[in-house]
DNA sequence: GTCTCGTTACATCGATTCGATACATCAAGC
DNA sequence: GCTTGATGTATCGAATCGATGTAACGAGAC
């Protein structure tokens, strides 16, 4: 869900575009990125619902002294215009986007616990993990490792009957690997959150 | 693209939409399976190019002895009425499909080489890789390898700078380790294919 | 026996997402 | 001064998804 993605890197920053998608980029890694045919209609969508909503145009606030207060104030002049005028083109000037409280609302809502199961949501899910609190968070993450456990019973139950060409058994195995690197890394990470929200607790054995 | 799975499991035997769904969602494995709402389109799409045909409707081929040939007869009957009638809820029966010449190019050019550097598309390629030649099946894996080691400088590379919160953290790790795992993978299947392509060549060293 | 339920099966609909493309500004570099 | 590439917003058509509808059929419940 892109929504999420979205939300999630607002929370932290105001951002504007093509910002964003290059941020999702890096958080989604080997997932692919999203395109500008989902982010922008997606942009106005959370515009629209009252969970974004778009900051005055940014013009320079960078430390970089700038020639003179005049290209500064060209560069206000155009937006203006931009802003008002039916260029057709339409204007340039980057839109800055600010979470909103209801933002906020529907963040938490969508990190918590949909019966979304998917994989690029799981990993936007971990990246924004500090907007939750802690029983939650070792909610999602145990949902997690009961999918993955899932996973892994039908691939073995796969992998006993068929062998049928190297390159079937293959992509088998390394499905195999994928699988057994998740659940150990995921299984650190849980152990983690345990030692964490519980300061001295040292019961069993 | 779903075209190629479409093809490759066809090239192998005839089969109908649920069926191939099935098998496509064992094949991607955890890389989430394709829905009907794709696969019909692309079915109906794959048929006006001429790739792939509908053979006649399948009624019990199996080598399940019938009742009687009376139950045979009738299940005929009845789908010949679907066939030919326009009865509205439109009739069951089921539509198996088989591959073409057209199609059969068709894939050998799909898994050869287009750009499409996507993930899921080279898991179909090793998938299917029995139907190209050793070398351009070579060169397929070369060029993933080539991919995977740009992913790993990129990650490296933002590793190195930041270093945010311990999930984001965690996040490059898992990245990371998936990279490291599916390259030495990737290895593997080289070294495979090149020994059995030279079967007793023992230079070098 | 018949009734309901789960599985197999085809199909379509609206919404989402993708990939390509258009357009615009600006900083370098040649 | 002219091209090239990065930054930036935006839209279009096509591909895809997820949900839903319809239907046939076998198995078990009663």
């Amino acid at each position: 869900m892109i929504d999420l993605a979205i939300l999630g890197l607002l929370s932290e920053q105001e951002l504007h575009g093509y910002e964003l998608k290059k941020r999702l980029g890096e958080l989604l890694a080997s997932r692919a990125s999203i395109s500008f045919g989902s982010l922008y209609p997606a942009l106005a969508r959370l515009e629209a619902q009252g969970a974004v909503k778009a900051v005055e145009q940014r013009t320079a606030v960078a430390p970089v002294p700038m020639t003179g207060s005049l290209a500064g104030e060209l560069a206000a002049f155009k937006a203006r215009v931009r802003e008002s005028g039916l260029v057709k083109g339409s204007g340039r000037g980057k839109k800055v986007y600010g979470i909103t409280d209801r933002g906020r609302e529907r963040l938490v809502e969508l990190l918590g616990d949909p019966d979304v199961t998917d994989d690029r949501a799981f990993t936007l899910r971990v990246a924004f993990a500090r907007h939750l609190d802690p029983a939650v968070r070792l909610e999602v993450f145990e949902r997690r490792r009961a999918e993955l456990l899932g996973r892994r019973d039908d691939l073995r139950r796969r992998g006993d009957t068929r062998r049928a060409d190297a390159y079937l058994g293959a992509l088998l195995e390394r499905d195999a690997d994928h699988l057994a690197n998740d659940l150990a890394w995921l299984d650190r990470l849980i152990d983690a959150e345990r030692h964490q929200s519980t300061p001295s607790m040292e019961e069993l054995t």
